[in-house]
DNA sequence: CCTAAATCTACACCCAACGTCAGGTTTAGG
DNA sequence: CCTAAACCTGACGTTGGGTGTAGATTTAGG
């Protein structure tokens, strides 16, 4: 029953711009679960999923051809032990990068923090003093 | 004691062409420690680690513009009360954008490992069936 | 003093990742 | 059936973050 959708709601639930969607498609990130004769693109849910996932694996500082390169892994279901062993170990590397990168984030974070709370006493004391 | 170096030298210790630091200083990012009458850029240490810094920035997502914004906190202190609720205000943005990345890669990672979850149960039941 | 290596400025160019615009086609709803 | 809203393609423009190159100047070492 999970209906179709037109590129103007994909790209609005996915908050990308329809241009935005053509050029992942000539990238062969994504695309149409059907296109009828005259030319409309029509969606299904997994195009959603794909366009969070792709925004997903951007921030993590992957670019567009690395991530067409793992896009898959995510959605089609590996066949065979060998290609089960494969999309683990990306998924492992991934994780990996994901772990390093909640690292340096905490880290800056808290910086941030700590820069934060002298910024306040100081203010406090220019104006006390 | 702390030597001065050259543009070459700076740019081979921080890993980055020569090109790059002319740019950075452009964008106010860096800047010599001297420049003699004739032109040449000399630099301290403190270069390096600025340059350093906005390695770790870019990693984090910031872009040039950002960093430029930030930089100086971890060099120098804001010097009156203006300038310290100007940087206040700054680092209050940044840990609101750094607090919404963290929750989205905490997200991600949970996606990942979920996945490699399923991976896992699925390898081993193809060994074990 | 002379020369090779390093540096200087300025302008042009590059790539990724889109956005804008124009002109034509399609579809849904009244 | 008609029309507005949605969509199409293709070409061109833009922005961020640099890189390349040319021609001149400077510096260090022999």
């Amino acid at each position: 029953m999970s209906s179709l959708m037109q590129i103007g709601e994909l790209s609005e639930r996915a908050n990308v711009s329809h241009r935005t969607i053509h050029y992942y498609e000539r990238l062969g990130l994504l695309r149409p679960a059907e296109r009828e004769g005259a030319g409309y693109r029509y969606y299904d849910d997994t195009a959603l999923k794909r366009l969070e996932k792709i925004a997903a694996l951007k921030r993590l500082g992957l670019n567009l051809d690395e991530i067409a390169a793992v896009l898959d892994l995510y959605f089609v279901d590996a066949t065979g032990i060998k290609g089960k062993e494969k999309v683990l170990e990306i998924l492992q590397a991934q994780l990996a990068k994901a772990d390093t990168h909640l690292h340096e984030l905490t880290a800056f974070k808290r910086d941030l923090e700590d820069n934060i709370a002298r910024m306040e006493k100081l203010i406090a004391q220019a104006q006390q003093g």
